[in-house]
DNA sequence: TACTCGTGGTA
DNA sequence: TTACCAAGAGT
C-alpha cells in the first residue's frame, strides 16, 4: 500500500510555495498556518509572511502587532502569538536553529503531536507518524473503525495505524501523500472511491461503509448572542474625526487585537442601554448615542452573534482602560495599522467610507 | 475529558 | 439558513 500510495504522490501531488522551497522554518510556518485552515487561505498568507518575516532571526526580532497585523484575517490569533513567543525562544536558546527532534518541538509554543510529527517527516526525514484530519479520514475508512472520531480509544487505534503504516523510506512524503489522498480523493463528503489508488486496501470500500466512516459525535447547539459595539467619535477643530479603539485582553478570543469596545446585551436591556452600561464599565465614561452605525453577522467556531454598532459620542471625557490593555484614538485613514477581528474591520472600513 | 479558539467555503 | 468542515493546540 506504502509502494502504491508513494506512486500516486509522485504523480499527483500539488505544487504548494511550502513545498517549492523546503526548509524548516518555511515547514514550520506553513504547518502552524495550515492548522484548521484551508490550503487555498493559507496560501497568499504564506507568501506575504515570507516576504515580512523570510527566517527565525527577523521573525524574533519584529513586534507582535506587526505579526498580527499580517495574520489578520487568517483566525485562531494564538497561532501567531506562538510563532512569534517560539522564534524568541529558538532565537534565544537554541543558538537560532529549529530543532529536529519532534519531543523537543512539541515543547515549543503552538506546536503539538499532529505539528511535531508533520515537521520531523517533511522537513528532517525523520520517522514520525503525524495525525490530522485528512489521514483520520483515511484510515478509519481503510481500517473501517466504528468508533467515534475523536474519543480516545479512536485516537489510540488511529496513531498506532499512522506509527505501523509509515514508510520508512520516505516519512514525509508518506504524511503528506495521505493528506492529499483525503483533500482530492476521499473526501468528507462524495469521495472518489473509482479513482483511489489504495481502494484494494479499504475495509470501508469492502463493507460498503464509507460514507458511514468516520463515524462523527452528534454535535452540541450553538448560542447565538446580541450584542452591541459603540463607534465613538472625537471631533475637534481643524483635525479629522478620530475613533476610539479599545486592545481586547491578550488571552482569549481575538486576544491582543482592536475593537470598538461594547459587549453582550443582557435581557431586558435594549441596545442602547446595553452600550450605556459598557462603555460605564469599561471605560468609566458615559457617552451619547448619536445614531445607528450598521448590523453585522457573524459565526464564531462555537457561537454567533449579531451586533449592532452605534455612533456614539463622549465630549471631554477621559476614558479609562478599566478591561482593555490600552485605547487610543485613530484617525480613520490609520484604521487599517491596527489588527481586528473580522467584524471590527467591518466596521472600521464604514468608517473609512463616511 | 470537554471546552475554547476564526474564518470562509460548501452541501 | 444551518451544519459541517479545513494540515490542531492549549487548558
Amino acid at each position: 500500500m506504502q509502494k502504491i500510495l508513494l506512486d500516486w504522490f509522485d504523480r499527483n501531488k500539488r505544487t504548494l510555495p511550502w513545498r517549492t522551497t523546503r526548509t524548516p522554518y518555511r515547514t514550520w510556518i506553513s504547518e502552524i498556518m495550515l492548522q484548521q485552515t484551508r490550503v487555498e487561505t493559507v496560501i497568499p498568507y504564506f507568501l506575504r509572511w515570507m516576504e515580512l518575516f523570510p527566517d527565525v532571526a527577523t521573525l524574533a526580532a519584529s513586534d507582535e502587532q506587526s505579526v498580527l497585523k499580517c495574520w489578520e484575517g487568517l483566525g485562531y490569533y494564538h497561532r501567531a502569538r506562538a510563532l512569534h513567543q517560539t522564534a524568541i525562544i529558538i532565537n534565544q536558546t537554541m543558538g537560532c536553529v529549529f530543532p529536529s527532534d519532534p519531543k523537543v518541538m512539541q515543547k515549543l509554543p503552538g506546536i503539538g503531536r499532529y505539528t511535531a510529527g508533520a515537521i520531523a517527516s517533511i522537513a528532517f526525514g525523520m520517522r514520525a507518524a503525524a495525525l490530522d484530519g485528512n489521514i483520520r479520514r483515511v484510515y478509519s475508512r481503510t481500517a473501517d473503525i466504528s468508533l467515534p472520531l475523536r474519543s480516545s480509544e479512536c485516537e489510540k487505534i488511529l496513531w498506532q495505524i499512522a506509527d505501523e503504516l509509515l514508510d520508512p523510506d520516505r516519512p514525509g512524503d508518506y504524511n503528506e501523500a495521505l493528506m492529499d489522498l483525503g483533500n482530492a480523493i476521499c473526501t468528507s463528503s462524495n469521495p472518489r472511491c473509482e479513482s483511489c489508488p489504495i481502494q484494494p486496501f479499504c475495509l470501508a470500500y469492502v463493507n460498503h461503509t464509507v460514507a458511514m466512516r468516520p463515524v462523527l459525535a452528534a454535535g452540541k447547539a450553538i448560542p447565538h448572542y446580541q450584542v452591541s459595539a459603540a463607534v465613538i467619535r472625537k471631533s475637534e477643530n481643524n483635525q479629522p474625526d478620530r475613533f476610539l479603539l479599545a486592545q481586547r485582553p491578550a488571552n482569549g478570543l481575538l486576544g491582543n487585537l482592536w475593537e470598538f469596545p461594547g459587549g453582550k446585551i443582557e435581557e431586558d436591556e435594549t441596545a442602547q442601554e446595553c452600550l450605556q452600561r459598557e462603555i460605564r464599565e469599561e471605560l468609566n465614561s458615559n457617552i451619547s448615542i448619536i445614531k445607528p452605525f450598521g448590523t453585522y453577522r457573524h459565526a464564531y467556531t462555537h457561537f454567533r452573534v449579531t451586533l449592532q454598532a452605534f455612533l456614539c459620542e463622549i465630549g471631554d471625557q477621559k476614558p479609562d482602560p478599566v478591561e482593555a490593555q490600552a485605547i487610543t484614538w485613530a484617525a480613520a485613514e490609520d484604521l487599517d495599522q491596527f489588527p481586528m477581528g473580522k467584524i471590527d474591520r467591518l466596521i472600521a472600513q464604514q468608517i473609512k467610507k463616511i
